[in-house]
Order: C-alpha cells, then structure tokens, then sequence
RNA sequence: GUUCCGUUAGCUCAGCUGGGAGAGCGAUUGGGUCACAACCAAUAGGUCGGCGGUUCGAGCCCGUCACGGAACACCA
C-alpha cells in the first residue's frame, strides 16, 4: 500500500497524470441514463484561430465547476465541447498564409482550391485549443467534440436555412447594409463597433437653381454627396419653407436635386437641412423610400469611388474627400467647417471603418422570430444570472432589425439557394437539384455567399445533440441547463441560439444563462493582443497549477462583474493547495497500516463532533450557493473550513490523541480526520479537480482501488446535509475552549512572553459554564501552551500578579511572574473596557427603542436582551480588574 | 442621448431576501513547535462616495448629486 504522499506540493507531478487517467478511464462520459437525471451543458465553441486566452480559461472552468458539482451530485452530465470555423478569422489567416507561402491570392487559386487549403489549416490549428483546454482540467466529453462545419452541423444549418425560407422568414432583398471594405464582405449590425473619431462638419452651399442663394447642408461625409437625391427639411421648419418643392444644384457636378420636406430632419441640428443619400445611409435610405427617390451607389466595394465620381473615380474615399473639399472650397461653395467629434461603424474584425451600402443580401425576417424569445425571458422560461442581464437582452430583441446572413466569402456554410442559369428561377432546397423545377434546365447555379459564422452558432445546442435527427441525445439531454458565457457576447449568441431554438425545437435552449465578466490586467485594461497584455493561462499553470488558476478564477468574481487578474490572489490559491497537500500528508502520516474503520459516534470526542457538524454546516451551505450559482461564496466556504477550521483548530487539538497511548481513542481521531477530509476534498473537488482527485487515491481504501474507474474522486458521491449531525452542546463548549484560548495567547502576546515559553492560567467561570469550561481543558492545556490550567471558584482565589482576560461566561488568569507587565495590562484592560461600553450602548439603544420591542421580531428582541445582560457582566468584571491595576500602578 | 455597473481597511475585492462591518495581500510584533516559513500566533487599519428619504433599525431599499467604467444609439 502506498501511502507516501511527496513531501512537496507540485502539481506538475501529477496534474498530467491525473487527467490521463479522468480521459482514458471514461471519467467524463456521459451515458444516458434512465435512472439518473440529464445536466448538460455546451461549451461556447472557441474559434478554431485562436490561441486559449485567460476569458476561455474563466469561461470554461465555470463550466468544469458547474459539470463536477452536478455529476458528483448523481447526475448523468454531459458538458459538450467543439469549435467554431470563425468564417472571416479563418478566410483572412488562409488567405494571408496562402500570399505568403505561395504567393497567390485566393482568387488564383480558385473557390475549391481555396477551401482545401483552409481545411487543410484547420486540420493544423483548429485543435489547438481543444488540447489546451485538457491543461485546465476541463472534463468534456471529448467522444462527442464537434465543429460547426462537420457534416451534422452544416445539415442542420441547410435544415434551418430552408425551413425559416420556405416560412417566409428568410429573403433576399436590395437593403442597406455595413460593408467592410477590408474583409470585402457585409456585416451584421452586432458585428458594427461604434466608436468616436475626431472627424469635421463642412457646411456646404447647394444654390438654388433658379440663381438664389439656395441651401446649406453640413456633412461630415463630403465624398458621398456624388450619390445625393435631394435636400430633406423638416416640414415645420419656417426657414426652408418657401424651398421645398424647389430644386438646388449639386455644387461642381451640376446635377439638379430637389428640396423635399421630411419629418427625419431635426430644425435643432446642423442647419437643419440634410442631403439625403440613400445608397450609403440608413436614414436617407428611407427618406428615399418614402419619397420615391432613386439610390445612386457611388462607392465600389474596395472603397474607391466610382464613376458617378467623376474626375475622382477609382480614388480611395478618403483621398477623394480631401481633393474634392478642397475643389469645393476654391469653388466658393465651403461656408464653414467645425472640428467635431464623428461616431463611426467600425468592423469588429479588422477595425476598418464600415461604409453603409445598398446591396443585394439574404436576410432573417427578425419581428416574428423575436416575439416568443421576448415571451420566454418575460415569463421565466429563460434565466439570467444575474437578472440584469436580462435587460440588455430584451432591449437588443426589442429593437431588433433585420438579420444579415449572407457573406462574400468562401470559408462557411455555402448558402443552399440555387438558380437556374436559363430562366433565373431560385430554388432553395437541402440538396442541390440536378435540374431547374421550373423549366428543366440542368444549368444550375449555387448562390455564391456563404452564411453568417454566428447562423451555424446559433444551432449549437441542438445541432450538436444530432438535431434534425430526433436522436437519443437530443432526447434525454436537450434542452441543456444553463448556458456560461460572456456579457460581450450575448447579442451575437445568446440572442440567436434561444430564437432559433424556439423556432426549431419549440423549446428554449437552455434554462439558465451565466453571464460572467471579463478578465482585465492587475491595472484594469482590458487584456489585448494589440497592448501585449495578455496572460498566458499556460504560463500560469505551468508556474502556479491548474488548481491554483481554477480556484483564483472562480472565488475571485461577482457574477457579471469584470475581475482583475492579481497575482498575489493566484498566489494565495496556490498556498491554499499547498495548505491542503500538507495537511491532507499529515493525516496519512498518522494513520497505521491497516486504515481506519468506522467508530461508533458514542465513541467521538467534542472536538469530533464539532469538526463533524463544521463539515456538515459547510455541505449545506456549499451545495445551496452552488445551485445559485454563487460559486465565489462556496469556493470560499471550503476555504475557511479546511484552513481555518479544519487545520488551524482541529488537527492540532487532535494531534495531543494522535500520539498519545489510548489505542481506541486514537482509532477515533484518525476515523474523523479521514471522514472530514473525505468530505472537504469532495466539496473542494469541483473547484481544484486534480491535488483533490490526487490526495483521494492515497485516503485509505483507495489505494487498492486506483485501477477501479468508479472509486476515482470524479465519480464520488456529493455528501448530503445530514440533520443529526448537529452538536450544539459540543460546539459551546469548542467555542468557549477557543475564547479562552485566544485570550491566553493575546495575552501572552501583549506581555511580549516567547510564545515558546510554558504558562501557567486559572480560570474563574460562571457556575453554569463552568462544566462546559472544564470539558475544554485539554484543548485549552495544549493550545495555549500550558505547563498548568486551574479551575477555580471563587474571586478571593485569585493570585496578586496577574494579567487577565474576560470573555463571554469565564474570567483568564495568567500569573506572569518577573514579566508582569502592569502597564501592559492596563492598557489591554482599557481597550477591552472601551469595546464592551460600546457594546453595551448599543443594545441599550436598542432595548429602549420602543419601535424595536414592538416591531422587531421577537426572536431578535430576546437575543439583543440576553446580549444586555452578558455584556455587562462581562463589564462588570472588567471594572474590578481595571480598579486593582490601578491602584497598584498608583501605589 | 438611453440603459446598466461600480464607489466598503493602504491595495484587490466579498458581504445571500434590511437586524452586531469580512477575506486575501500589504503593515506591525513574536515564533526554526516533529503536516506546512507556500507556515504559526497576535495586533493595528473602515462616519461602507456626498446629501436627503423610507424603516424600530440602512453598506444593503427609494430619490438626488459627484466621480470612475461599460453597453446600445448617433457620421446633419
């Protein structure tokens, strides 16, 4: 048997190990059970471009918590993992690698070409972070990994296309939408970042064109006055009445254009006049159709200007503004400029300032599809943790616009749209058709886009579980539980998974939604590639565990609430394992060879039944706060169990049995070790996988089991609030020990005696107290580090030279010899006095209150009194002794 | 502009449905004690951002202001 744990805590030691033997044993299966009951939840699928960063490792070991707890608690639980193929992350990286290597663009490749040097990269790099997630711990069942681009997904994903399209749900329209001029494709609106920019207004003059002075109109976008249509007024605006229904000139193009009136524009800005340019603004855009106006496009997709542009055609657009301001400014037509600071659309990829632009895409018809996604929030159906997030949530839905899907990319999930070459018919259909449904022709052609990355994401829950199919997965474990994400992500995903879900399924994805925050730097900036910022979660668990990481992430949030990566908290977790690994090496140093076995409760000892209902206390509060989510206050909880009580108090109270001659009561001490520590290494489980599943396998009876799959600490029982486990008698008397325990040192403290040095103390208790007070002896003996502890009765007993201490029910004595410090004692006494006065006054306050005696409940009434009456005693007793003092120190 | 979050010990943060202000780190003091110096023992540090209100009672609820941050919107 081997029970020699190293002498050092190191998690490289068996980190690896230990989850070389979770995987290959089965540990993370999850099996449809009947008898148990399903928890799954799905991984937000990483991209498979990127790098694991410190937001997956929070992420993902909330999950890893989240599926430990549950699956310890008996459930069956399914925690799903995969990748995204991150559509325009993906496309740039192959197109750059394929520049760089050979020397091509993708379009001298060719689209089939092309899409087997991107499968090919990702079957280089898309499993990068799937690899790096088993550093963390993460127990996913790896056996049903997925990728949205896999056959099933890209099924569901035809599925859905044409199920929304046959619905009438999906279209493809003449809108407006965000160009990236970069990426060379369209985007959605979540996928526009606003962000402000120091820009100019120009006020320009369009005279009227029958030679009066005309209007003037500002723009911070000069270059796209080359697609104006006319010149919008507010209808209540008295200064333009007299102009609507006139036309003005478009300075240098010479173009006529009329004034038309408009509720859209504001009197109050600019001048109150707007150009209206309905191809490359959303406003203007329906202005224009409201009023019938043609829209002229007068910037291509890479961003030059066309010929509408004349003279500027084939100009970037904001060459062409600096040229053309400035042609309009010798022309006489620039009245003024204003520095201002412009909002503009910037494309969340590459940062490219966005252009508005009118083309031809698919489209998600988003007002029916919101409606029972609202409804679900509204009425329970769909959780937020915490529930402001719900909000936000409910705002983005409520003002929804239509979806852009479609993509100019070759890298996605090819739109199933088709159409005849011959007589232009479109047919949307799973399957590619070999010939036209309307004329025959076998001349077919597939729409050329692919979809939106986040369309395939928003199946993620079901298209992973098999979804068409009705499969046994989808079955038993869909819908999921609760779905962890973060809050910069729920417009993206969150959103888009519960209402195609809704519209697929019926049923909403998942109950609960986690949101957690982000992980920012030790001075609060957000962690960014750009300002090389970023901490490297591999680096941490290389130099601190996985444990340590996982334990820092976890008890060092609010849910919501963004957190600082602190590496004095890292190193505090560390310690914490550290902590653990020492103590858990002592109890099985002091074990004997043949373990240990159960012993009779009749049997155990105060301090026994204290640590027993300790631990019992921690289990209810654990599995409460952790069915709330509140995982910081259980981390926490376990924390303050196994170091503050577990090993500051119990272990060395118990160590006195351990090496002490009483064979059974030894027996007993070395039973409860293991039984609490059995206990705390399963609550603390979820939180530190690894050091806890590594120290079970040395608890007795494991040892011999370490090839038995089920007796691994991953697959062990959540223990059970048990209600007979209290002791309130005991742990009275544990507390008071513990009172008179403090004291003893603080004196000891304030008198500057070595604690090396043995003590001699008396105590004087309250009659009541008093058996309680002597059941602590022993403790009281060896912690305070006594050579002798007396119990005495009376006042009169008590020696000259003395310091003291009073606390609740016993007065300490310690007789301190040539180290009597009377100045010291005053002082200590004084203090003491000045605490319990302000003790006193406040209960006073409050028993004389009238309102608290009548309102308050009774319970806090009766408590507050018996709180009056041992305060002042203890008062009392600490006035005598203050008197005594100073008189001596006065005489 | 709209909405949201934060403001608690020197620092970073907890504080569950209102009922005697906590932790970690840091500071100070003492300790090489046979699980642990990645440790032990003890101590000091807070009119819980300001002002009003509700309540018997407010760090917590309401209003308001200040400062810091975020999201959404806005390119006349």
């Amino acid at each position: 048997m081997n029970r020699n744990m190293a002498k050092n805590y190191d998690p490289k030691d068996f980190e690896d190990r230990i989850y070389e033997m979770w995987e290959s044993s089965g540990a993370f299966r999850a099996e449809r059970d009947p008898e148990k009951k399903p928890f799954t939840i799905v991984m937000p699928p990483p991209n498979i471009t990127g790098q694991l960063h410190m937001g997956h490792a929070l992420d993902q070991t909330l999950q890893d918590v989240l599926t430990r707890f549950r699956r310890l608690q008996g459930y069956s639980a399914l925690w799903l993992p995969g990748s995204d193929h991150a559509s325009i992350a993906t496309e740039v990286k192959v197109v750059d690698r394929i520049r760089e290597e050979e020397g091509k663009e993708k379009e001298d490749l060719g689209r089939e070409e092309f899409l087997k040097r991107a499968w090919q990269w990702k079957k280089e790099f898309g499993g990068k972070i799937t690899k790096q997630c088993r550093k963390l711990g993460d127990s996913c069942d790896w056996d049903r990994e997925r990728f949205t681009m896999d056959e099933g997904c890209s099924k569901a994903v035809n599925h859905f296309f044409v199920q929304l399209y046959n619905k009438g749900l999906i279209y493809r329209g003449n809108r407006l939408i965000n160009w990236c001029p970069q990426c060379g494709t369209s985007l959605s609106d979540a996928e526009v970042e606003h962000e402000d920019k120091n820009g100019y207004y120009w006020y320009f003059r369009y005279p009227g064109a029958d030679g009066s002075e005309g209007i003037v109109v500002a723009t911070s976008r000069p270059e796209t006055m080359f697609g104006d249509v006319a010149i919008a007024v507010s209808p209540e605006d008295e200064r333009y009445r007299d102009m609507v229904g006139k036309t003005v000139i478009l300075p240098l193009v010479n173009r006529e254009i009329p004034v038309i009136a408009d509720p859209y524009p504001d009197p109050e800005k600019g001048t109150g006049a707007v150009k209206i340019t309905p191809a490359h603004d959303e406003n203007d855009f329906q202005v224009g159709q409201r009023h019938g106006l043609e829209n002229l496009c007068c910037i291509n997709e890479d961003a030059t200007m066309n010929d509408l542009a004349g003279k500027y055609a084939g100009m970037d657009r904001y060459e062409c503004r600096k040229a053309w301001v400035k042609d309009l400014e010798d022309g006489g037509y620039l009245v003024k400029t204003e520095e201002m600071v412009i909002p503009v659309g910037e494309c969340y990829r590459c940062h490219t300032v966005v252009e508005p632009m009118l083309s031809d895409q698919w489209f998600v018809r988003m007002e029916e599809l919101a409606k029972p996604a609202i409804e679900a929030a509204k009425n329970g159906t769909l959780r937020h943790v915490p529930d402001r997030f719900e909000k936000v949530y409910l705002h983005w839905l409520e003002e929804i616009r239509d979806w852009c899907i479609s993509r100019q990319l070759w890298w996605g999930h090819r739109i199933p749209a088709y159409y005849c070459e011959d007589c232009g018919e479109l047919m949307v259909c799973e399957e590619a058709p070999q010939t036209c449904t309307k004329c025959g022709s076998s001349r077919i052609r597939q729409d050329e886009d692919v979809l939106d990355t986040w369309f395939s994401s928003a199946l993620w829950p079901f298209s992973t579980l098999g979804w068409p199919e009705e499969t046994e997965d989808l079955k038993y474990f869909y819908p999921t539980d609760v779905l962890v994400t973060g809050y910069d992500i729920i417009f993206f995903w969150v959103v888009r998974m519960v209402f195609s879900a809704l519209e697929t399924t019926g049923e909403v994805p998942f109950h609960d939604v986690y949101v957690h925050g982000l992980v920012r730097d030790e001075q609060g900036r957000k962690m960014s590639k750009s300002l090389g910022n970023g901490i490297d979660p591999l680096e941490v668990i290389n130099q601190y565990g996985a444990d340590a990481l996982r334990f820092m992430l976890t008890t060092g949030i609010t849910p919501g609430n963004d957190m600082r990566f602190k590496k004095d908290r890292l190193e505090a977790a560390r310690n914490f394992a550290n902590k653990l690994w020492n103590a858990s090496r002592f109890v099985l140093m002091n074990l004997d060879e043949d373990g240990v076995e159960e012993v009779d409760p009749a049997l155990w000892k105060d301090e026994d039944k204290w640590i027993l209902s300790r631990v019992n206390d921690a289990v209810r509060y654990v599995t409460e706060t952790m069915e709330k989510y509140d995982l910081a206050l259980a981390g926490q909880r376990v924390y303050d169990l196994i170091w503050n009580e577990y090993c500051d108090w119990y272990i060395e109270i118990v160590k006195e049995r351990l090496y002490g001659d009483d064979e059974q009561d030894k027996k007993t001490a070395q039973y409860v070790l293991v039984r609490a520590l059995r206990d705390m290494l399963t609550l603390l489980h979820p939180f530190m996988p690894f050091i806890t599943e590594e120290i079970w396998g040395f608890l007795p009876g494991q040892a011999e089991e370490r090839d038995n799959a089920d007796s691994y600490l991953i697959r062990a029982k959540w223990p059970v609030y048990d209600e007979n486990l209290t002791y309130p008698e005991e742990v009275r008397c544990l507390e008071m020990a513990m009172d008179i325990i403090r004291s003893i040192r603080n004196i000891r403290a304030e008198a500057e005696a070595p604690s090396g040095k043995k003590l001699r103390a008396i105590v004087l208790c309250n009659k009541d107290k008093e058996p309680v007070a002597r059941a602590g002896e022993r403790y009281v003996r060896t912690l305070a580090n006594l050579t002798e502890l007396t119990f005495i009765g009376d006042k009169s007993e008590v020696p000259e030279e003395v310091m003291s201490a009073v606390v609740d029910g016993a007065e300490v004595f310690v007789p301190l010899d040539d180290l009597m410090d009377y100045e010291a004692e005053l002082g200590r006494l004084q203090k003491e006095k000045k605490r319990l006065e302000g003790e006193v006054r406040r209960v006073d306050g409050k028993l004389s209150n009238q309102g608290f005696l009548s309102k308050a409940p009774a319970k806090l009434v009766d408590e507050e009194k018996a709180k009056k009456v041992r305060y002042e005693e203890m008062l009392d007793k600490v006035n005598q002794r203050l008197a005594l003092v100073e008189k001596k120190i006065g005489g």
